[in-house]
DNA sequence: TCTAATAGTTACCTTTTGGTGGGTAGGGCA
DNA sequence: TGCCCTACCCACCAAAAGGTAACTATTAGA
């Protein structure tokens, strides 16, 4: 296999979190452990496969960890690993700086809104 | 104009740093101002094209500051503006988090390589 | 007169990312 | 029997992001 090159920290930590929909799904992973259609109604913006491609990423990552219960219908459940929690504070300051940034903006005169700030 | 929404501060925070090379542009001015060829010098693997529109975005931003000197070749200077300070003990936990990240999958026997480690 | 030097733009193309709409499994229940 | 539920997979298409290469301007200096 041919070797991957980083040249700075962060490209690995971008690779990881980057993207459009990752850091969103573990800023609600962040609190509490969730079903899929849990997710899926947190974010609606996403759709059923981006939600399933992604959390598979970040699997794989060894982020989040995949609970699947025997059951019908299915029932499975996401959480941070214990390492995924190493990324909690990283998580929060990202949802409080973008909060900010909103406040900022709007303040500046721009049409925006954010509908939840419940990241606490 | 139709009004911007956001769900989640952290998508706010992701439309302005995510991508290919922002963080990675953010990181090298986080230490010092530099003129683009140092930058380009300092991420090797960037286009020219990329460098400057990643640069003129973050300049949109207000995250960084473009000082043209009135000279022949022309000098053009980068640095942090005082709100994109805001965002350096951020990128310092991005840098930081993603070498602990490239040392871990290093020891799970991935081939892997990071070139420089200098983000103190 | 010709070239070097720096920063930047543009047109064009490829790759990556994301969206849509369909389909699967398999037990519960009317 | 036939439909519901949840999670999830696939084929296909559209849009966004990124890469390449050629071009600009300007003036010093050989």
């Amino acid at each position: 296999m041919p070797t991957k090159t980083y040249h700075i920290g962060v490209e690995a930590t971008m690779e990881i979190i980057g993207g459009k929909w990752k850091s969103i799904i573990l800023c609600h992973l962040r609190h509490q452990t969730m079903r899929t259609s849990e997710l899926a109604r947190a974010i609606p913006q996403i759709s059923q496969k981006m939600l399933t491609q992604q959390l598979r990423e970040l699997e794989n990552a060894d982020i989040v960890a995949r609970h699947v219960y025997k059951q019908v219908p299915p029932k499975v459940e996401y959480s941070l690993t214990d390492y995924g929690e190493s990324l909690s504070g990283i998580l929060h300051e990202l949802c409080v700086w973008g909060e900010d940034n909103i406040d900022r903006r709007e303040a500046a005169g721009e049409e925006i809104t954010l509908l939840s700030r419940d990241d606490v």
